[in-house]
DNA sequence: TCTGGAATACCACTTTATGGGTAGAACGGA
DNA sequence: TCCGTTCTACCCATAAAGTGGTATTCCAGA
C-alpha cells in the first residue's frame, strides 16, 4: 500500500520460467517485481516481508503446492490478490483454486501480452481467467465467485452507501451532502473500504463496484 | 461545468408537474434545478443561457412538441444529456427519442424515489429507462443506442487509451509511464475526454467507461 | 459493566487531479 | 504549400483526494 506500484510476487519452481515473468512485468512501468520465490514456503516468508499487491503462483511445486500455498497466503495476508499460474487447465483444479480464493487462474501458454493484460487487469481487482477457460466455467464460476462479494460483505453499510456514491461518480464533498454527514467523515470511509478491498484509489474502487454490478 | 452539481432544466407545460419535479431534485444536493421552460422555445432559450448538464423533457407539449425540441437541443447544445419525461410507454415513441439521441426516456408515472435515482443514474452518463421499458425494448435499444458509442467516437484514439487507463484506476502518471509520454500530456488528454463526454471527473469517466464494455 | 466495532468529527499534511492558457512538432488533406 | 487536427509539453492556479493522527458517541456482545 505504500507506492502506487503494484507490488508483485512470483512463486514458481522453474528459475527459467519466473525469469521470463519477470522480464514480462518489466514491460509495464505500473508493475514492479517485489520477489521471486521457488516454493511455497519461501513464497509465504516473502509474502510477509514485502507485502506485495498481487502474487503469481505456480499451481505444481515440490513439497508445498500451490494450494496450500494460496492457503498459506490468505491466512498470513489477506491482502495480496493470488493468480495461479499454471500449465493445468483441469476443471478441477481451476475450481480448487477458485474456492480456495484466487483471484485469478492464468495458462501459462498464453500470449505473453494477454497475459499482461491480465495481470493488470487482476491488479485493478478483477477476476482474471483465461479465454479458454472463461467459456468452460461460465455457469460454474457463477455459483462459485463469491469471494468478491465477500470482501464487500466486509463493508460496513456505510461504507457500502459511500462505495455506492463513488460508483456513481460523486465526488467525497457530495457524498458527505447526501449522507449528510461531513466530508472529512465520507474521507475516513473511502479510507477503510479502500484497505478492506485492497484497492488504491476510488477510481479503482468505482471500477470493481460497477464490475460488481453494485449500483 | 463551472461547479460540481449536476444543473438540471425542466421542460414541461404542466406548473403543477414541474414544481413536483423541482421539488424532487431539490431532495438531492448534488442536483440543482436551474431553470424550468413550458414550451420548446423557452427550452432552447434557456438551455442557451444556464447551459444545463440535464434536460427532463416532457414528450407531449404544444408548439414544439418533445422531439422537435429535443432535436433543437441537440443542435444548439451537445453537452446536455436530455431525458424524455413522458406518460406513453408506446415503444415508437421511445425509440424515436433514443433515436435523436435522447439518454433517457422515463414514464411520469414512475416511483419519485425511483425517478431520483434514475436521473441521478443519467447525471453519470448511464442510458436510463423505466422499468417497464427495459425489457421491452432491450433487443432493439441494443441495435439502437449508439448515442453513448457517438461519444466513444468523438474521441481521438490517443484520448481512448487514456480513457482505458483511467477504467482501470490507473493514475495519470502510471497512464503517462505505460503510453511513454508526460504526466501533462495525459492531464491534457484527461481533461479533453472529459469535456467531450459531458463528464466531471475521471471517476464519472472510469465508471461510463466500463458501461460501455471499455476494457 | 467492560470492551470493541462503528460512525462521526477535526486537524494537518502531501499528493493528485482539474482548468486555464500557450506553443511547438508531426501529419495529412486541400 | 497552407491549414486543421493531433499529440506533445509546459506554466500557473485551485480543488479534490488521500494519509496519519486523535477523540467522542453509541450500541451490541462478553
Amino acid at each position: 500500500m505504500n507506492d502506487e506500484l503494484t507490488r508483485v510476487l512470483i512463486v514458481d519452481d522453474h528459475p527459467l520460467f519466473r525469469r521470463g515473468v519477470r522480464q514480462l512485468l518489466e514491460m509495464d512501468p505500473s508493475l514492479k517485481c517485489v520477489g521471486e520465490a521457488a516454493d511455497g514456503e519461501t513464497a509465504v516468508r516473502l509474502a510477509c516481508e514485502h507485502e506485495p499487491d498481487l502474487v503469481l503462483l505456480d499451481l505444481q511445486m515440490e513439497g508445498m503446492d500451490g494450494l496450500a500455498t494460496l492457503r498459506a497466503l490468505r491466512e498470513h495476508d489477506r491482502h495480496a490478490r493470488v493468480i495461479m499460474l499454471t500449465v493445468s487447465d483441469s476443471e478441477d483444479d481451476v475450481m480448487a483454486a477458485l474456492r480456495d480464493g484466487a483471484d485469478g487462474y492464468l495458462l501459462k501458454d498464453m500470449e505473453p501480452e494477454d497475459m499482461l493484460e491480465r495481470i493488470r487487469e487482476a491488479a485493478t481487482g478483477k477476476l482474471v481467467l483465461s479465454d479458454r477457460l472463461t467459456r468452460l466455467l461460465a455457469t460454474a464460476i457463477t455459483g462459485g465467485r463469491d469471494h468478491d462479494s465477500a470482501r464487500l460483505a466486509e463493508l460496513t453499510s456505510r461504507e457500502r452507501e459511500v462505495l455506492g456514491g463513488i460508483a456513481q461518480g460523486l465526488s467525497n464533498k457530495l457524498i458527505a451532502r447526501r449522507l449528510d454527514v461531513s466530508e472529512g467523515t465520507v474521507k475516513v470511509h473511502v479510507k477503510n473500504l479502500l484497505r478492506k478491498l485492497g484497492l488504491k484509489s476510488r477510481v479503482q474502487a468505482a471500477v470493481w463496484a460497477v464490475n460488481q454490478g453494485l449500483r
